[in-house]
RNA sequence: GAAGGCGUAGCUCAGUCGGUAGAGCAACGGACUUUUAAUCCGUAGGUCGAGGGUUCGAGCCCCUCCGCCUUCACCA
């Protein structure tokens, strides 16, 4: 509430929250000419000493930014030509005691408006206009998946064996049955017994937790999506996937050219499709099956080819770390794109079926987007006798505690029950959301962020 | 984990060469009947992130620590 005072009479702008959202202009020279879509919008009420009564204009003086106010009036126009309720009656309805931010320049240190979002949500525009756009994605992603025939369904949080990825999990403890318990750290291995169990086109939405670093593109605690579909494969998961994520680009309800820091995405389909292989050659410089010339062209970019345990060169990198680690440096982030990257080299996709007829190539695609992984996918691999083996060379270096290390028996009789072939695709929701609405940093597109406990 | 930047009133920010701690908004008191962030007059508000050092004297210089930001590293 932002308040102009004049004797007798008082101008206040209070913001509506009537929950039925509209386009507001923005003020400010800053925004001249921009609308946002919101639910929240300011109107200006007029009181004067007159039509609202003793209480009322007793009240009035006593009112603070912040407060919260009911206003009956009648609708009008004041003679500059603003909107203006007219208020007859005044009903008091909540009290600021905590002074508010300064309501021109709104809050600035990133810290300050983490730890107070409820009022980021009032005073920083941008900060409610990206809440609503990630809300409208996750919906658009459910009618999308929902309209294309799949089924939505919640997994467990808690795993014995955190697996499906390799992250370090959060430990946590159930004292009825007196066991460890691990947060997940991905949705993969329940949501394919649910294809052994025959619901073949399964998704599901929902918080994951890895037990790592925090940075601009990290948050303990994030949210996937991942979809499997029976009988699919990779290919049918590019399909799948350029529509889902244009549905989404549409549903902001802009163009399919969206800007994202000096670069200008073009989400206009068909998306570009290119081979891993090829890519490699075209920025490394090297046919990347041909390990002298990779082994040979790895310090041109900064990589050491030997593996480095405290300082010690210990031994050689496997061949296909080190084009992946090239692949990293040289390639990424060139990959405006967006742009589907595909057949892996097989070494770094244990859970990925071999190419047919290639064992070398696993059929796996990433989707790059201005140098960052926006979605990953696989044709999954079904044979539980190669997955047991897989999980068994994944699993070997790793130490007793890490709960990686433990292998899921169950997951693999689930299989040994026949899981159809299927696509498989992992999509990361806020980086999802960040790149649709030009955020650099995940706390931004997630309200409440972890933070350090104060003091 | 490394480097750099930042930390001053509730918020947004000044603070020169080392010489008494500042402004606007918010709050509090008063005046005002048509305003578009900011009407006028007044009041109050500070362990200058913490600790140590140099100095006659430190917000400012030096050291240590804490927190945040950025870049890099690590990490699917």
């Amino acid at each position: 509430m932002l308040r102009r005072t004049g004797g007798k009479l008082h101008f206040l702008e209070i913001r509506d929250w009537s929950g039925q959202k509209i386009k507001r202009a923005l003020k400010g020279k800053d925004h001249a000419g921009e609308e946002i879509e919101t639910w929240s919008s300011y109107i200006q009420v007029m009181i004067g000493q007159q039509q609202v009564g003793e209480t009322g204009w007793k009240l009035t003086q006593e009112l603070d930014l912040g407060d919260l106010l009911g206003v009956d009036g009648t609708l009008g126009k004041t003679k500059t030509g603003e909107l203006t309720i007219f208020a007859d009656k005044l009903t008091f309805l909540g009290k600021s005691l905590q002074p508010h931010p300064d309501k021109h320049s709104g809050m600035q240190e990133m810290e300050f408006r983490l730890r107070h979002r409820y009022l980021d949500l009032i005073y920083t525009p941008d900060t409610l206009d990206r809440t609503l756009k990630r809300i409208k994605i996750i919906k658009t992603i459910r009618n999308y998946l929902d309209g294309q025939g799949f089924v939505e369904v919640e997994t467990p949080v808690l795993h014995a064996i955190a697996g499906g990825a390799a992250a370090k999990p959060f430990k946590t403890h159930h004292n009825a049955l007196d066991i460890p318990l691990f947060q997940r750290i991905a949705l993969e291995l329940h949501l394919k017994r649910l294809l052994v169990g025959g619901i073949e086109k399964v998704y599901e939405i929902g918080r994951v937790f890895r037990n790592e670093g925090i940075s601009q593109r990290h948050n303990p605690e994030f949210t996937m999506m991942e979809l499997y579909q029976a009988y699919g494969d990779y290919r049918s998961m590019m399909d799948l996937t350029e529509g889902l994520i244009v549905a989404c680009v549409d549903a902001l309800g802009g163009s399919r050219q969206l800007q994202y820091g000096e670069h200008t995405v073009n989400f206009e389909p068909p998306w570009q499709r290119a081979c891993y292989a090829d890519l490699f050659r075209e920025h490394v410089g090297v046919d990347m099956n041909d390990r002298e010339a990779v082994r040979a062209a790895a310090p041109k970019f900064g990589i050491n080819p030997k593996v480095v345990v405290e300082k010690q060169e210990v031994g050689d990198k496997d061949h296909d770390v080190i084009v992946h680690e090239l692949f990293e440096h040289a390639v990424e982030d060139k990959l405006i794109g967006p742009v589907f990257v595909h057949d892996y080299p097989a070494g770094l996709c244990p859970l990925t079926k071999r190419q047919r007829g290639n064992p070398n190539i696993a059929e796996r695609f990433e989707l790059y987007v201005r140098g960052m992984e926006l979605a990953n996918a696989y044709t999954e691999l079904n044979d539980p006798i190669t997955q047991e083996q897989t999980f068994r060379q994944q699993l070997a270096g790793l130490p007793e505690e890490d709960s990686m290390a433990k292998m899921d028996e169950d997951f693999i009789r689930a299989l040994r029950h026949a899981m159809p072939p299927a696509g498989g695709l992992g999509v990361g929701i806020d980086r999802l959301v960040m790149l649709l609405t030009n955020t650099t940093t995940i706390r931004d597109v997630i309200l409440f962020p972890l933070l350090r406990p104060e003091k």
